[in-house]
DNA sequence: ACGCTATCTTGTCAATGGCAAGATATGCTG
DNA sequence: CAGCATATCTTGCCATTGACAAGATAGCGT
């Protein structure tokens, strides 16, 4: 694959690799177009045909992220059923894929309102709410939505833990992303479900 | 207070508000030292006498919200002593301090090593970890350590929710961000606790 | 009264994002 | 295969920005 076609062969995905090599090193701040063209080895104004814009390349860029996550989630669900492996499986793919993650929750990096931005987000939510209804309905202490906010509290609890790890936030351990999350994300599931 | 000593007044905090204010609309990304400098009215150079750099203003931003955040937690548990109300008050001081919040967790955009942050930040995590040693000892299902792991997952589920109210990411609610974290941080505490 | 220092200004430079105009290669059509 | 249309990339340019250096100004202590 990537045959040498037109000048460059496959600038796109070359300019999203290296923006996500970069970001993943220096944070989304740092980031400079004409570096990641320089890195290409391509003219400085040759990534903006491909993007338009810099909020137009972290658009593709956390596209690209909630396709990934979704498609994490799916499989995760699929050969583990586990609600709480659905958390870890979130927490992995935030600690294996920094720059993408760190990206999708700053709408203020990119334009909110592309299409396939939308559907990709969808579809990670979807995949998302897939795991909470396959819990127990009668799951928590209350009656009724608690299902919802069930959900909500798994969603935050993974999210908030991989934050805090990306940030660097949290005290230093030696166990992987993985291990810690399901320790602390059983904190949440422990109590009255299974798996 | 505010005399109109020197040529500005108070320029250090001005600049700060402006910062925090101009954070607040648009995102840390789109700050500028110029900016800032013009709303204040002082030369577009005057920031740098105070704080060195535009990473040296973030970093007196993200001090100050520790200490802020501390300062509201420890008010939350001399008052209320409760958990629950913990969390809560974190998820308040994210939302009403928009600006600091965000700051302070992007280690990129600061000078991590900064003597005053980072006794700041230490504040908070004692004032954060003083509520979590209050809780009840067998308080989870497993023994021994686990109150680490419920402090961990009660952090991260606050922080959490708190990161995805603001990026706009949780489901529309008419609920303030107040109600809606306690009904979402009650997932994890009305299953063994009190309060 | 005198100097000292913190505060702020003016001037400058390299780097960046974005735009416009042009060059080049690829693919399509007949 | 010839010729045109289009996608891809380059060169050149401009306003803005962060950072630095050197100078001006104002309040303070002695």
């Amino acid at each position: 694959m990537a045959k040498e076609r037109y000048h460059h062969g496959d600038l796109r995905r070359a300019l999203l690799d290296a923006a996500a090599a970069a970001i993943a090193e220096s944070g989304p701040a740092a980031l400079s177009l004409r570096d990641l063209a320089r890195r290409a080895g391509v003219s400085h104004a040759a990534p903006t045909h491909h993007f338009g814009d810099k909020p137009g390349l972290l658009t593709a860029l956390a596209t690209e992220g909630f396709t990934q996550l979704a498609a994490a989630l799916a499989e995760t669900r699929a050969t583990t059923g586990s609600f709480l492996e659905l958390g870890v499986a979130y927490v992995r793919y935030a600690t294996t894929h920094r720059a993408h993650f760190e990206v999708m929750w700053r709408p203020d990096l990119y334009h909110g309102d592309d299409a396939a931005l939308a559907a990709a987000r969808e579809q990670a939510g979807d995949a998302l709410y897939a795991g909470v209804a396959d819990l127990p309905d009668g799951h928590a202490g209350a009656g009724g939505e608690s299902v919802r906010e069930a959900g909500l509290a798994a969603w935050s609890l993974a999210h908030g833990f991989a934050t805090l790890w990306l940030s660097g936030s949290l005290p230093q351990t030696s166990e992987t992303p993985d291990e810690a999350a399901r320790a602390v994300l059983r904190q949440l599931t422990d109590r009255t479900d299974r798996t």
